[in-house]
DNA sequence: ATGGACCCTGTAGCGGCTACAGGGTCAAGG
DNA sequence: CCTTGACCCTGTAGCCGCTACAGGGTCCAT
């Protein structure tokens, strides 16, 4: 019905169209079917399968766990759990990421508080990457 | 004086050899003389470098970034404030990414607080990811 | 018929390593 | 002296998730 052409679909999804032919390669996003022209020519199953997959990619979902998503998303008669399992372990990924962000940003807040415009020679920010000599 | 292996070197500031030669390979440590053998031989004007860029890569300064930082460590006359301003804009960027990571996390508890042992076919998450409807 | 916007394939690059393959070197033990 | 095994060498390919070409073809309006 659609017949979208890949320009109008990465519009449609903001998606760079160098993206959804990556999609295809690596088997994300299925093949569409080609015009007379050998263009590819969408239709709306791809245009909701483009957008889940842009939605989970926001959410910061690996390109895998896209695919188990899907995958699950496709066996409706499965349970839920499964779909719970891989969303915590993403969750729990980014706990972890703001952990050790959090920390770190407290260890630089350490290094500039201590730079007073001094000249290099004792510069305390060089000093404390350097060796502790 | 010192003579470090590349292995030596390399557990010495807790580095994987390959790391190391990669080091050298992108100019970010000077190559250092050979043994009869062909073998790399370090000194300590090596391992304080390496310590260095090791540290700096630690609190997640890009590489060009220790590029810039050990450029102005060794012109030990200039103002600390060049230094000041790199620490300062990797200190912003990490501000920003704590930011987005936790926009991220707070959608990601909506999500997961959805889901309740259902089939797929009413899952919450799936359809949360599923294209507006 | 011509221009420009779109599309095609294929390949190389980004950052920052990591992991081989296929060799050479060195020191210790038998 | 010889072997074993740990180390070292170079060079290349792979990881992730795209992005950016190069060098062409197609389509539509003027």
């Amino acid at each position: 019905m659609s017949d979208l052409a890949i320009g109008k679909l990465a519009k449609a999804t903001d998606t760079n169209v160098e993206t959804v032919r990556y999609y295809e390669k690596i088997g994300l996003l299925p093949a569409p079917a080609r015009s007379a022209g050998n263009y590819r020519s969408y239709d709306e199953s791809h245009l909701r399968r483009l957008s889940f997959i842009r939605r989970a990619r926001d959410l910061g979902f690996s390109i895998d766990q896209v695919r188990e998503l899907m995958a699950l998303a496709d066996r409706r008669d499965q349970s839920c759990m499964a779909v719970d399992v891989i969303a915590n372990q993403h969750r729990n990924a980014i706990t972890r990421k703001i952990a050790d962000l959090t920390a770190l940003a407290a260890e630089l807040d350490t290094l500039i508080d201590s730079c007073s415009r001094n000249t290099v020679a004792d510069c305390r920010i060089i000093e404390a990457l350097a060796p502790q000599a």
